[in-house]
DNA sequence: TTGACATGCAACCATTTGGTTGCCTATTTT
DNA sequence: AAAATAGGCAACCAAATGGTTGCATGTCAA
């Protein structure tokens, strides 16, 4: 769970994700075009976002296929985001609240 | 956004607002206690936290109060974790139809 | 008013992170 | 077989991160 919010954290790695729930299965090369750092940098990312599992790759014959995994992404808006949707009042109306049952 | 996903990406502050979340509006010492960390690393990732608007916190006499804020944890599953469950095969399938594709 | 308590500020430190460059290997294509 | 293409590996670097210690300040209580 750790690896996958570390994994998010960063806004170039969220953009790759971003493109390969555009364009699923495109190779190393295909995700660096366009962008403005190198093909190692863009290796790096990806060897993150595989190593949290959001990523899966596969060699076919001299390139290296990336495919999206959606489950961790799905898993932390249900066993995460969830939990701090239930039953919430308004940030503003909860401290009012608090404040007020705290002074008597 | 992208404040919110750093804030987010480090297991302290995720434990922080898990604190927040079962008791509102506690105080930096309430914070602090049982955790293996100096109060001066807490502060820090509280500031973190209210500067990704995570948090809001009040001066209450020498006691500084901390209130949670879900609503950009909201907007993330809003805006970003529904967009990759929208209408998507599982990982496997949806990779298994591409490789089959790409081959004739 | 003096001491204790709650927090703030700043300097410092080690490690991690995000990126680079240079070179090597493997697979196609011509 | 030679050249071009796709990717991998490793060393290096600057900046950000997560933490510390030491001291200062503001507020409450005796």
């Amino acid at each position: 769970m750790d690896e996958v919010f570390k994994a998010l954290a960063d806004a170039s790695r969220r953009s790759l994700l971003d493109r390969l729930h555009v364009r699923n299965g495109q190779t190393l090369n295909d995700l660096c075009a366009g962008l403005a750092m190198t093909r190692q940098a863009v290796t790096k990312h990806l060897a993150i976002l595989e190593a949290a599992n959001l990523v899966t790759a596969f060699r076919h014959g001299r390139e290296k296929l990336h495919y999206l995994n959606p489950v961790p992404i799905h898993q932390i808006g249900e066993r995460w985001i969830r939990k701090f949707e239930r039953g919430k009042l308004t940030a503003l109306s909860e401290l009012k609240r608090q404040l007020e049952q705290r002074d008597e």
